[in-house]
DNA sequence: GCCAACGTTGGC
DNA sequence: GCCAACGTTGGC
């Protein structure tokens, strides 16, 4: 099984849109580095969640992939924004996942805690100038961002039984 | 809204 | 195949 990242920007679909749906189709990508990921996805491969183009950005929860790659019909609607007249149904240039929603993280693993912890040092996400939208990610540093996003510690209700231990004992 | 860092396109 | 112009991503 492999594990990977993908972005979505949360006004047009976040997570929360993916857990109401259930599944959804993962179509409208037009890169061909985040097309061949894509390509290499098989069902039952994890997904963490991106939430991109907000403030702030970070990784939202899990998903799951539950349908390989196929062509994506987009690109053949004249009238959608991600029409690409050089994808045929018989040359079918650009494909889809289908993703299925897991969970939530109860903590939002910001970007900026991604750069600041040091077992994601080299995490493709942190790399400058890194934009893909798919992206795979190392089965070590998936796990501790799933980790991260699951301890409770660490979400906001929480925060101050970190903050204030030892300032009484 | 800015702009760095890419990716894509198309003339030559 | 080179590369300038243009488009996109996405953090800031």
């Amino acid at each position: 099984m492999q594990t990977w990242l993908m972005k979505s920007e949360p006004e047009v679909f976040s997570i929360e849109h993916l857990r109401k749906k259930g599944h959804a189709p993962w179509d409208g990508v037009r890169n061909y580095q985040a097309r061949n990921f894509m390509r290499d996805m098989k069902a039952g491969d994890l997904v963490l969640f991106y939430h991109s183009s907000c403030q702030p950005p970070g990784v939202a929860g899990l998903a799951r992939v539950t349908k390989e790659s196929h062509p994506d019909p987009t690109a053949w609607d004249k009238k959608g924004d991600s029409f690409d007249p050089r994808s045929t149904r018989e040359k079918p240039l650009w494909f889809m996942v289908e993703v299925t929603y897991l969970e939530t993280f109860p903590h939002f693993v910001t970007l900026d805690e991604v750069k600041a912890d040091g077992y994601l040092a080299g995490m493709r996400l942190t790399q400058k100038g890194s934009r893909l939208s798919v992206q795979p990610v190392g089965r070590k540093h998936f796990d501790r961002v799933v980790a991260l996003g699951r301890d409770v510690r660490f979400t906001s209700e929480n925060r101050h039984v970190l903050d204030n231990r030892g300032k009484t004992g």
